[in-house]
DNA sequence: ACATTCGCTTAACCTAGGTTAAGAAACTGT
DNA sequence: ACAGTTTCTTAACCTAGGTTAAGCGAATGT
């Protein structure tokens, strides 16, 4: 718990009574290696910050393969965002990759607050907008890098990832087929 | 001014108070073909709203390529979001590419109304996550689809306006060279 | 009206990266 | 400790898409 609050002061300026009843919504969960916060076709309403662990957002295109969109690891919040806000059908699967702490928080039970806790509607906000920077950095590099670049630049943003997860979720993270990542390795 | 007030209505219920307040600070500007709304290297603070004609947001790689990021048809907001919202230096260009009719409103005087209409920021949180959802939209179509395929999405989410701007504007828009994209339509 | 620039297509050639498959190495469960 | 499963690498082969350059038609400026 002491870590949220930590990464909520990173976030935003909350009083002792906002800290509180924003924190008050989460309780703690383990999860176990291959467990999944969230499930593709499902409607989704949680918020999990992950305190301890590593996990991916995935996708499955029609053929089943399964692309990796984000790692997670902590301290960060982590949920279905997409499917969150516009209450449709979730499209991504969220899944441990190592055994994972997590604090669980009711989203509508944080968006019941906003009337009463603007502030709490501005981290929301926030966290959106912070989504979305990240996002366009992702969609930017895509389509300007080269997959040897885009594997620079992941293990800069998750320093120690590449030992603790295998190869070919970080392929699919990059957008190549693990042989090809594999390529790129062997060319030191 | 009233397609500002029909678009608003469709992303929030304001009452009649808010959303004067919220249009009085719009003002139109005219844009020519070419004219720039905002640059890379500035701090862009303003929020516009278009009304007429075709807008772009694009960047440049270290090469001084070009790549289309979005485009922008009436009606939408444009803005430098990201500069905007993390106060960094802008990254993109957003240029127009037809003749435009804009109404442009400072986003800081936006900012300032949060405190006493906390639904001028459920507004730009709705805002921000509409486009966290766009975004992650076409980053899963990035990675999993090929340029025809991200093409045939092309035409169904811009209809005509593959014939009201150039062929390598579409181009860098799905991630090809213009050679490709001639390929790709000449396969019928 | 003419010259110039711009946009599109096509061809030739090249490279990044996909696919399949096989073998080696590292884990896992019992 | 062993068998079975996973993961990683490598090789052979193939394709999407890049680059350069040439030619042609359409748009544009003076």
């Amino acid at each position: 718990m002491n870590e949220l609050k930590t990464y909520l002061r990173k976030l935003i300026y909350f009083t002792e009574r906002e800290t509180e009843v924003f924190v008050s919504l989460f309780a703690e969960i383990e999860l176990k290696k291959h467990d999944y916060f969230a499930k593709e076709g499902e409607y989704s309403s949680k918020l999990a910050f992950l305190s301890e662990g590593v996990m991916r957002a995935f996708f499955r295109n029609t053929s089943g393969n399964e692309y990796n969109k984000t790692f997670f690891t902590p301290p960060a919040f982590v949920a279905a965002y997409s499917s969150i806000t516009t209450k449709r059908k979730n499209l991504i699967n969220i899944q441990c990759l190592t055994p994972c702490s997590i604090f669980v928080a009711d989203f509508d039970k944080i968006t019941a607050l906003y009337k009463d806790f603007p502030k709490i509607e501005s981290l929301a906000r926030i966290l959106a907008e912070y989504k979305f920077a990240i996002k366009e950095k992702r969609e930017i590099e895509l389509v300007t890098l080269e997959a040897k670049e885009r594997y620079e630049i992941f293990k800069k943003e998750y320093p120690d990832l590449e030992n603790l997860i295998s190869q070919y979720h970080i392929a699919s993270y990059l957008g190549i087929s693990p042989t090809q990542l594999s390529r790129i390795r062997a060319k030191r």
